[in-house]
DNA sequence: GTGACTGCAAAGTCTTTGCACGCGG
DNA sequence: CCGCGTGCAAAGACTTTGCAGTCAC
């Protein structure tokens, strides 16, 4: 999509490769082309992802032997320090999402097909400063996953009930 | 049976393991001797607990080679399964609590000390309502966890800033 | 009796670690 | 050039599975 092309600022650099440069040298730490390339593709669109997934889309620089499982996960490890991803706990594995540059969100999560769904929510923010308070509990953030199915997966329920 | 022989109903049978039976008869399943002590000792106390911990109390069975691991952990989805345990994944693992005959909660995570801290909150409830409608998502549950620092934890950090 | 359940050992899945070479600053 | 970072292989943490004997019903 060629937008943008006259008006407002370009970006050269991306603001999450700014921000690792920043978090690496501040830990004495390397830009490397696998940690380029790794944020590259994990800031390249905006979605929920596991190792596993970013690993595949990663396969032809595996395939030559040019980036490796372990650095991908140690990778991962250091974006979340850096505080551009999120990586939430679910069923069997980790799932990590964009944290910098994008806004706060919670989930719904369908038992059947495995989506997430995003959602806004104020209130929540508002309960967390009200559980801060009444329990002295220093809020770092949260995970609200509402689980159960999604419109799609209901339809198909309703199906196999009628059938 | 002698039962309700003076004051009140006398509870000989523990409603969890009613309600585990009826879950295992319904499925051909049989009450052995491993089930019934799982079942014991997870409802002993109401607590967090993962499959580790729960391993640990009933270690005495384990060492005279009366239980096993693996049952252990079949067990543990079979309770998941008859509705008497939540199970909720952690970081690396799942940790477990009672379900059944207990009020719904949420918890606070300290990710210092990895204590669970639980609390009630109605408005979780009317918001689950609410998205359900908006996205016409059939609702079965929610997890909603709250990161932070718990009172103690704080206070060590304190003292380390002052050091 | 019969077939579900168990312990054992082994494998599976996801993630981390130890090490020697290689490359970034 | 120093030493951080890498690929590789292996191990680690947690959980599941295959199998032959055993026990609940």
């Amino acid at each position: 999509m060629a937008k943008s092309f006259s008006l407002g600022p370009v970006r050269v650099k991306s603001p999450p490769l700014e921000r690792f440069q920043a978090f690496l040298e501040q830990g004495g730490k390397r830009l490397t082309a696998q940690r380029r390339q790794i944020l590259e593709q994990v800031f390249s669109h905006h979605d929920h992802f596991d190792a596993e997934e970013l690993l595949d889309h990663l396969r032809p620089l595996l395939a030559q032997r040019k980036l490796s499982r372990p650095t991908v996960y140690r990778t991962l490890n250091e974006l979340v320090e850096a505080g551009l991803l999120r990586k939430m706990p679910l069923i069997g594995r980790s799932v990590y999402e964009h944290d910098y540059g994008y806004p706060r969100h919670d989930h719904l999560y369908c038992q059947n097909c495995n989506k997430l769904i995003e959602f806004h929510s104020p209130e929540l923010d508002r309960l967390c400063a009200a559980l801060a308070k009444e329990y002295r509990f220093q809020v770092t953030g949260h995970r609200m996953f509402v689980m159960g199915l999604c419109a799609e997966c209901r339809k198909g329920e309703e199906l196999k009930d009628e059938g």
